[in-house]
RNA sequence: GGCCCUGUAGUCUAAUUGGUAGGAUACGGCGCUGUUAACGCCGUGGUGCUGGUUCGAGUCCAGCCGGGGCCGCCA
């Protein structure tokens, strides 16, 4: 039986079996009190010892914090038990011992990280791992309600792209070969056939950012979308991204709320968002004294500050060509790119990077020489140009990022069970 | 790549100008028939490593190792 139906009154008065793990344990000598959890909820399990007798009661006196057990019992309401159910306890077996289990109530972050595959069992990492789960199967939903389908790229490359230097390598038998950045190329190549697709995969960086917003393994949620010009791909976006919102307030609400973010909040996200163009944000910035001008980026701070101008997600729109990546398509005078940024409420900063993609062959080529990339690896790509080019666009959003969001985590680490930083590849 | 902070029992932490390392929690034992991170009493257990300064180093210095925060880079 799941706690989560006895918490529902299913099944009040009945003799039950659960299976779970001691989430807390009290003894006050005559009685037990061992608080199970199970995926679905947690539940006190009330043991006394002239009902069960010595041996059934020894066996729950002596059992450990974090042990799995089989409970049978009968259920009640008791308004003195937390969650206003109880189990009146008739049988208790220990199905694994748990002795000296290193979790405590203060931990910090590095025994945390530590036994990060231990720590995973916390209440706040559940509340996250489902509304992760509600957020994704809403995207899901979303795509295939809209006519994009699923695809799924290779990880494994020979294309550094995003003109960095800060790909993970390794050795593909005798050559070298990279850990995808980005599956944008390859999603490229799809919309030929699917026309909309769209991709779940990771991404790695080998960047040493030691900042709340980076990992060097993350989720990418990726989609390309062919005969689609920038706005309408600013549409996609904050229609995908309200629609995941909305159903993580409706589906996930008790999540949210339990690590600290109003549902009320999430359910209120509705398309249109903001736009701001990067000519009137740096203005923007400039009126509140930022240290920013023409051609430069902007800084976390800086990213901050228009969370606060804006109140709710904001897309910065034609940034400077030259700031942006080689394929995106640019206004006649190759001043503007045909991009937009989505930042993310409350200084959660960039959340998704899209663009119009450009068909302009010559350009491209241009633009990875100018970044230093060797042409011929890319020769599959400009391909892609050669042959039934086609007006799209796509972009990219990084999972951890909007889940922290969600969450209201002050660390994309915790949007992941087993995140990755550039120190810590264990557990 | 830049700036900054930090390392004391299993865990979280205290220790004044350099002077016998204290508490909490966990764990072990005893007690307790309605606990809510139960409680009461008793017990075990500690200064990351190497060197230096000093009569004396958790404290000051150097190196090493580990960890964290902020920024750049980006999602």
């Amino acid at each position: 039986m799941k706690i989560g139906s006895i918490l529902d009154g299913q099944h009040t008065g009945e003799e039950i079996l659960i299976q779970g793990w001691i989430h807390r344990h009290r003894s006050t000598g005559g009685i037990v009190f061992a608080v199970v959890r199970d995926a679905t909820g947690v539940l006190q399990c009330t043991v006394k010892k002239d009902k069960v007798g010595e041996e059934v009661f020894a066996e729950a006196e002596t059992t450990d914090f974090e042990a799995s057990v089989r409970v049978t019992g009968v259920v009640e309401e008791d308004e003195r038990a937390p969650e206003g159910y109880e189990l009146q306890v008739t049988g208790f077996a220990e199905v694994g011992e748990s002795p000296d289990v290193p979790l405590y109530e203060d931990q910090g972050i590095e025994h945390e990280l530590d036994h990060r595959h231990l720590w995973l069992r916390s209440q706040e990492l559940t509340d996250v791992a489902k509304v992760r789960h509600t957020a994704m199967d809403a995207v899901r939903e979303w795509f295939t309600e809209e006519d994009f389908w699923q695809v799924w790229p290779s990880i494994l490359t020979k294309n550094a792209a995003e003109g960095g230097a800060n790909v993970f390598e390794l050795e593909y038998f005798e050559e070298p070969a990279y850990l995808t950045q980005s599956s944008q190329m390859y999603l490229e190549a799809m919309i030929y056939s699917l026309e909309r697709v769209w991709c779940l995969a990771p991404s790695f960086r080998a960047e040493k950012s030691r900042t709340p917003r980076h990992l060097t393994e993350y989720w990418h949620l990726e989609a390309e979308q062919a005969w689609c010009d920038n706005e309408e791909n600013i549409e996609i976006q904050e229609q995908l991204v309200a629609h995941a919102c909305n159903a993580v307030a409706e589906r996930a609400g008790e999540q949210v709320e339990q690590l600290g973010r109003d549902p009320a909040t999430l359910a209120e996200v509705a398309p249109p968002f903001d736009r701001v163009t990067y000519d009137e944000t740096v203005e923007l910035l400039q009126e509140e004294s930022h240290d920013i001008s023409w051609g430069e980026d902007f800084g976390a701070p800086d990213e901050r500050a228009l969370a606060r101008m804006f109140d709710g997600f904001v897309f910065v729109t034609h940034f400077p060509a030259k700031m942006k990546a080689f394929y995106m398509a640019q206004d006649e005078d190759e001043v503007y790119a045909k991009c937009a940024d989505l930042l993310g409420p409350e200084g959660y900063g960039e959340l998704i990077g899209g663009s119009e993609r450009s068909t302009d062959l010559d350009l491209v080529e241009r633009r990875l020489e100018a970044e230093g990339e060797d042409v011929e690896d890319y020769e599959w790509f400009l391909d892609l140009r050669e042959y039934g080019s086609v007006p799209h666009s796509g972009f990219g959003l990084g999972v951890e990022r909007f889940v922290a969001y969600l969450c209201n985590l002050d660390h994309v680490r915790d949007a992941v069970p087993f995140p990755r930083t550039p120190n810590r590849i264990q557990p």
